[in-house]
DNA sequence: TATCTGCTGGGCAGCTTGTTCAGTGATACG
DNA sequence: CGTATCACTGAACAAGCTGCCCAGCAGATA
């Protein structure tokens, strides 16, 4: 576990440049291109790398409302309302937190008026208790990783932020 | 602004495989590689699909806990807390939301020691005034886009998902 | 009817990929 | 100390893809 300067080069080149293959990349890098190709199968291989997918904009599909909403579980509901919530497109994503047996999930909608909508389809099941909903107005950091990466890879154990 | 049946296949695929070639795409697609082609620089310059830059694992990286922290921000700070939250890796995304002039951030750390260290970066700053933070269990449905991308491709005009 | 847009099917040169190989230096281990 | 293991280098090869061009055709539109 833990990532090198040179994954972290890799790392970095492949989000700037995404199209920008492997014989490339090694050039810019200055290693051998067999190098670069085993450090991307390992970092794959690892789980470092995910996967390439394309990196869609809810927002350019008709569905420029963002929104978070903060549910509250019936006791031994859970995976029920994880089932469920699965099955509405317009969650984004889902996570169980700590704090009141609460889950967090990530809501997208066609409109303010939409996410009424959503928002009923969400909360229209048994197990949930009660919703908060927060609309998303700004989005001053979207999702990133890159400095992330720069900072494993100059420290991968983690030693100098470590707490002293 | 919407796609079509085509675009949302290629866009399903592309997420399947993502290394899969243009070419390959129109054989499986049954159509011509040109208009995989200009399909795709299509969904590119419209904003559909923003990149193909690499998915990031952050536990892979070394920071396995990930926690959501709501924000209160003093009147008038929020430019500056923008920019100083900017600065920190381990913000991985942050939201500007309603509510009482609060924001919403995600967080990573090595470990629930460390992110003690995290809260202690984010909060200390001027301009916030008290964070609440809840730590991520578990990740039921992670961040996809799919199951949109198919509803999006189906009913572009959003036609049949309208509130009655 | 004339125009425009999008799709088809073809062809071409150039380049990249996937793979393999041998050689080398560093490191770990008996 | 000798040796095995590992990662990297530099090279080579065939195969395949990309980017780009073109002409033709169908449907929608003015």
């Amino acid at each position: 576990m833990g990532i090198d300067q040179l994954d972290g080069r890799i790392i970095v080149l492949l989000a700037e440049e995404p199209r920008i293959g492997v014989l490339e990349m090694s050039r810019r890098l200055g290693v051998a291109r067999g190098t670069v190709q085993a450090r991307l199968d390992r970092l794959q291989s690892n789980g470092v790398i995910r996967g390439f997918g394309p990196q869609v904009d809810p927002a350019a599909l008709g569905y420029p409302v963002t929104a978070f909403a903060t549910l509250e579980i019936r006791q031994g509901q859970g995976p029920d309302v994880r089932a469920h919530l699965a099955t509405v497109p317009e969650v984004l994503e889902l996570h169980t937190t700590t704090g009141s047996g609460d889950m967090l999930c990530r809501l997208v909608a066609r409109s303010n008026a939409d996410l009424q909508r959503v928002i009923d389809r969400v909360v229209g099941f048994d197990g949930i208790v009660r919703a908060a909903t927060a609309i998303v107005m700004e989005n001053p950091v979207p999702l990133r990783i890159i400095p992330l990466v720069k900072q494993a890879a100059e420290d991968p154990e983690g030693t100098t932020t470590w707490p002293t």
